[in-house]
DNA sequence: TAAATAAGAAACCAACTGGTTGCAAATATA
DNA sequence: TATATTTGCAACCAGTTGGTTTCTTATTTA
């Protein structure tokens, strides 16, 4: 199965734990207790958010820290650039307007 | 069903179409031919996409034009922020030991 | 060494997804 | 007005997804 970064943030609980393990590693029961779902759903977000390396494991004893592979989220970014350059584009034709209407 | 930015850029073809109109609007016809897919596809990839409103039809006699909503782009960008703080902090980070190994 | 804890793996299930085919409505054209 | 074109909608289908329960493995601790 081939894994995809924009299908692993399509999942809200998948954000969440994104996001929650952008400020620190965690491990997966630490992090299931954020949420109201069992520890093996979480396990298999998981599971998706390694496929696709936006996240990484640390093993420590019989205990995993995950951390977020931060690099691997530039990637949504680059895909951004193509039409950030559009609404930028958008910002500066609504400015020559508004400098014509001054005039 | 309630559709979600996140969920619609998840699938490959859509961000294609996406990526399609965002240069400029097309009707779903002449949007399919650029897929090797049936049209009838395409228009439910357009239903998403119109009803997490990324996209806006614009009537036009029988033909409909579908436009990019460039500024429902901007909230992946959004949801970026909270991360790009963090990678540009490893940046300066790398920076600080960089000055560090030079002395 | 025995019990407890952390975690992954497998089997199962209901809901959702992306695709297809067929059909109906609206508009344009002969 | 009859026909062709553009489009959306509904029904259906196979594959995927997110979740649960149960089980096994590995490590820690009493």
């Amino acid at each position: 199965m081939r894994r995809d970064i924009f299908q692993a943030i399509a999942d809200p609980t998948r954000r969440a734990i994104i996001a929650l393990i952008a400020i620190q590693a965690m491990t997966p029961n630490a992090i299931a207790q954020h949420f109201d779902t069992t520890r093996q759903a979480i396990s298999k977000h998981l599971r998706v958010l390694t496929e696709c390396e936006l996240v990484r494991q640390g093993h420590q004893g019989r205990e995993i820290y995950y951390q977020l592979e931060i690099d691997k989220m530039k990637e949504i970014d680059k895909w951004l650039e193509q039409f950030r350059e559009l609404w930028e584009t958008r910002f500066q034709q609504l400015d020559e307007l508004l400098l014509t209407i001054q005039k």
